[in-house]
DNA sequence: CATATTTGAAAAAAATTATTGACAATCGTG
DNA sequence: CACGATTGTCAATAATTTTTTTCAAATATG
């Protein structure tokens, strides 16, 4: 589940900067230099924010706007040289999530798209669906605390990453390729044993052979899944 | 009966993080992003409250406000980017009931609808829900001062709005991003280590390493939270 | 049963993140 | 404008977590 972002701006020097902004935190990035092939990356890729340069050859960032939001709602944060149009842009109702004049600085364009995403989200998922109870078992991602049968464990922010998704889906084997893209983030290469580790630790801190109730399975020659006994 | 909050501003950045903020309180919103569009929407919903911009396309704040107040007394908070002009709005005899000048942190403006709407309908208890006692800790937003164990601790304003948000959610973990839009305000791009050095400060005024009931702890790569011992 | 492959464990190495102090910038006030 | 108070920045240092490495044990396969 990769975080892919869309930047589409004529001007490759600008697409660059922000390019490199956006991976140092984290994030992929997929450029378009024209309208046209904004909508066309858009489509193939599935970005998960793009920033769209308002003056772009062949189709400009207005009309992208409208495009995309016909068919999502994918958040759009426009950015544009005239800043006095800002309210205006604003005000046009195309559906955009946020406005950035240039020029710009790059932390300032970060924090906007961290903002935005974090609205986005926040909205989505309460503080209820954000805590998980099962098999005696309780994981709060609110406060990043973990409890077996009622005494809190401490669990580092990876860990209790994954135990949040297992127990998020019990009785799923996720392969090491998938725990890796989907906590870590980003493709596996190489043969370390990082994940195995991690697992290996999950268990000592949880207990797992005591009087629990779950247990994190080894399924041989495929991965690990959480089990309820 | 719904509580219904009609934001106006032509700005739908700012529209949306009021409307998410509000509706994290319970409340249900309606926006409109013109004066004409306020005022029909107004007449429409019948709404408890209305936060209205100054600036606004078609008919100003100003005005929608003496319309409104000419068949209705629904408490209305004037919102504006020219803050020496605080007064004078305030003096306008609008008939608006409170005013906040931008750029203002969202969690400031809850607390302001809080007050306004508490005043409307109870006009005892408007202190009580701007002290907090939590453990052996007192923040008062009244007095802007603050308590350990009876005793007096000086804190300045960006240290209580901090102690005060992380005491009213306690064990909730706060990311810096998160922290620097509540308490600095959406229009702020500053370095995330500034949030480090507050809380720095906030434990030493706290003492936090002494016989107190309470924490603020690092959750790692993550954030900080108010933690109860 | 022999062999190749996969997994578990511990410890070392690397990377990441937090704390802190010193100082700079800004704000508020007389 | 000068002063003190507050707030923000930055970099060194410290603390913690994560990854890698290694190797023995367990498991699959034929």
């Amino acid at each position: 589940m990769d975080k892919i972002i869309l930047i589409a701006d004529d001007n490759k020097d600008i697409v660059d900067i922000l390019k490199a902004y956006a991976q140092k935190e984290g994030y992929k990035c997929i450029c378009a230099y024209d309208g046209e092939q904004t909508l066309k990356m858009f489509k193939e890729f599935n970005p998960i924010l793009i920033l769209l340069d308002v003056m772009m050859p062949k189709m400009n960032g207005f009309d992208v706007c409208r495009q995309i939001r016909q068919t999502s709602s994918v958040p759009i944060i426009i950015v544009s040289a005239k800043n006095e149009e800002a309210e205006r842009i604003m005000g046009l109702d195309l559906g955009a999530d946020d406005y950035i004049p240039k020029p710009f600085s790059p932390r300032e364009v970060m924090t906007r798209i961290k903002a935005v995403l974090r609205r986005v989200t926040d909205d989505i998922s309460d503080e209820r669906s954000k805590r998980i109870e099962i098999a005696g078992l309780v994981v709060d991602m609110n406060s990043y605390e973990a409890y077996v049968n009622g005494n809190p464990v401490v669990l580092t922010k990876k860990e209790i990453e994954i135990i949040w998704l297992f127990a998020s889906n019990p009785g799923r084997v996720f392969t090491r390729d998938h725990l890796l893209e989907n906590i870590w983030g980003y493709e596996y290469f190489g043969d370390t044993r990082t994940v195995d580790t991690h697992i290996k630790r999950i268990r000592t801190k949880l207990n797992l052979n005591q009087s629990v109730n779950f247990d994190i399975k080894t399924v041989w020659g495929v991965g690990y899944k959480f089990e309820v006994k």
